[in-house]
DNA sequence: TGAAAAATATACCGATTGGTATATTTTTGC
DNA sequence: GCAAAAATATACCAATCGGTATATTTTTCA
């Protein structure tokens, strides 16, 4: 690997999770240049502007969570354990997500909602994936007898996804863990619900 | 009412969607200034800087959105009623909520995680207010035999509230209705689920 | 109505913003 | 090891940032 690509992958790693933490316009070139010990030139050199290298670390923050999850889906072995597993892993990483700063579909969903357009579709994108990756194990699931053939894959994920967001988003800024318990709780009862019994 | 405290309102009333919209970071004193027709000196006249000004906003719109929410709320004679008319007063206004910008909760939570930290505090007393209402509905309607009465009232309101959150996250970014619609009727069933027959 | 008080505007502050042109250093590949 | 190419640093830009001191206007109330 060339030196240009390396830097190019040094300088995502370090700002990612600054964007994540800090968003686009909470994150000055100067932390950025500070943060990878190089100048504007380098940074410049290297991307076009701040907001190519926004887009950048979004989608590197967004590989590293969805590798991570996977790490942890691969080591079950039915549908239902995996989805429970995705559950279980955003519920641990709440303060401690792969990419300092929480959920990176939720912080840059937020900013890019009505001020940085630019990143909707982006956004939009990669909750699309993440949700089509969880209704995929729903549907495996229902191939394969674990769950009842008449829910929809789509709804369901969605449900399970979105309480997830919200119990990101309330507990971080309280700190306090309680409320994730609680929503993960109540989601795994709806995915017991959604079983067909052994 | 003096005029002073006039203008403080209309500052606020004004200033609240711009920073609902784009967040303290990306809403700068000149926007501030343009928006509501006055200059920095009239502003720090009336408020001690931007800070407070943003704090006095985010508290506005929170109560815009609970008059907003009660109003609805009040027409209801069951506290089943209630609930869903909370529930379905998220899902009609995630493109036209009583601030312009979205759920101020959300988008303060998120700006407040990690980079503003004296908001922190703030969002938390608010999501908490918001929560104790759900709850006492729920609560309410376990004592009058609307609902079950093994259910722990605080969880299914943190429960409602996570999904539709996470829902107004991911309907806005994709400028898309279908999501808050799946997840609102996941909550219907479940707040059914929790219902004792008539 | 007129004077005190309150509100607002003007004009400024130093610091920082994102960005760039150019010089210098480092890496690359023969 | 050397020259070309790539990467980085330096020094700068105009614009804007949040904030303030002071002058001017407007409101208040006797």
């Amino acid at each position: 690997m060339k030196k240009g690509e390396r830097t190019r992958q040094d300088i995502i790693e370090t700002t990612a999770p600054l964007f994540n933490s800090r968003g686009f316009d909470g994150t000055s070139l100067s932390v950025l240049c500070e943060a990878t010990g190089l100048t504007k030139g380098a940074l410049y050199g290297n991307f076009s502007g701040k907001e190519e290298l926004y887009k950048a670390s979004f989608q590197y923050a967004m590989s590293k969570v969805r590798s991570s999850i996977r790490r942890e889906v691969d080591m079950c072995s039915t549908n239902k354990e995996k989805l429970l597993a995705v559950v279980d892993f955003f519920a641990r990483h709440v303060f401690d997500s792969p990419v300092r700063g929480g959920c990176p579909l939720l912080n840059t969903a937020i900013e890019a909602d009505d001020h940085h357009k630019s990143m909707k579709k982006l956004v939009t994108v990669e909750l699309e994936l993440t949700i089509s990756f969880l209704a995929q194990l729903i549907e495996n699931g229902k191939k394969g007898g674990e769950f009842l053939k008449n829910i929809k894959s789509r709804e369901v994920a969605l449900a399970v996804f979105c309480s997830i967001e919200g119990a990101i988003m309330f507990s971080r800024v309280s700190s306090s863990e309680e409320v994730m318990n609680v929503v993960v709780k109540n989601i795994k009862n709806q995915i017991n619900s959604i079983c067909i019994e052994p």
